[in-house]
DNA sequence: ATGGGGGCCTGCCGGC
DNA sequence: TGCCGGCAGGCCCCCA
């Protein structure tokens, strides 16, 4: 699902109408999701203040005024649907429930956040603010990809040695934190590395030429308001366009975009999941 | 330690 | 129209 930009683009949408915001009611439908909710989550988040709004590679974290944080992943499918805003004489009323709403947040301005995932590979969890960094699933990850953590001697360590395809090394969240299959595969296209090249066979000019190649693809998808497939939608419905953007992912048997390259895109399984490359281009 | 595969869920699409 | 197989943006867990 919702890969970085993706994950950015919903906390973006959800700024103005959750944060420095009370959570008027908070409405639980069912147990969990991928885990258990956390005991009496719906108590817990009713009534409290959204201090901040933040982003760990695929997870939103919000920070309460009860000293908790509020962790949220969206999983493959899971979306953020707004709606009770007022927009000049506009007024937005909310929907009838539909399937698979499993989390409703009401917030004192109007606004209504509902947390929908057909699939529940999404999670949510309640931390302590203090340790919110440590939490099991935050402790892992490699730093972010946009931040100054990551960088070439950094890669270059990780990489070193390694007999994994470089697919699956920049899939690895413990490698660098937030990309997925999507931008794993168009940064591959832009770097001209074949996605089974193995991790460790990679030159060091050809590891730091990643670098730079992964944050334009992220920035890119970012400022286009990330990209939309089949379940994924922005925080207020809108549809993002970095789609009409992929330059191999998805595009299995047509023509290659590189001028003067008549080959055809090519699709691949490696650990299950689908690469999509140009046999011509990515060596 | 590392790498690969299974499984979790539901929905959608294409083919017959 | 209906059924069935294949596929999907993630990621934990188990096994070799």
């Amino acid at each position: 699902m919702p890969e970085l930009p993706e994950v950015e683009t919903v906390r973006r949408g959800l700024l103005p109408v959750m944060e420095g915001q009370r959570i008027t009611q908070a409405t639980v439908n069912r147990d969990g999701l991928r885990w258990p909710f956390p005991a009496n989550m719906a108590a817990r988040l009713s009534g409290v203040r959204v201090n901040a709004l933040r982003r760990r590679s695929k997870y939103i974290l919000a920070d309460l005024s009860s000293d908790e944080t509020l962790l949220i992943h969206l999983g493959m499918s899971g979306r953020m649907l707004i709606s009770g805003q007022t927009f000049g004489s506009f007024h937005h009323d909310h929907p009838a429930p539909q399937k698979h709403d499993h989390v409703v947040f009401d917030m004192e301005g109007g606004a209504r956040v509902i947390f929908n995932d057909a699939r529940r590979f999404g999670a949510m969890d309640l931390m302590p603010t203090a340790g919110a960094d440590s939490h099991l699933l935050l402790a892992v990850l490699g730093p972010e990809p946009l931040g100054n953590g990551f960088d070439e001697a950094y890669l270059q360590a990780r990489l070193r040695g390694r007999n994994t395809p470089i697919k699956s090394a920049l899939l690895d969240q413990q490698i660098i934190a937030g990309l997925g299959n999507i931008y794993v595969c168009e940064t591959l296209f832009r770097a001209g590395i074949a996605p089974q090249t193995k991790a460790g066979a990679l030159s060091d000019g050809q590891v730091a030429g990643l670098i730079p190649i992964i944050r334009d693809v992220l920035a890119e998808a970012i400022e286009a308001g990330g990209s939309s497939l089949r379940d994924y939608r922005q925080a207020d419905g809108e549809l993002g366009y970095f789609q009409h953007s992929f330059q191999v992912y998805g595009r299995e048997g047509q023509p290659c975009v590189a001028p003067g390259c008549d080959a055809t895109i090519g699709r691949i399984v490696q650990s299950g999941r689908s690469s999509f490359y140009c046999p011509s281009c990515q060596r």
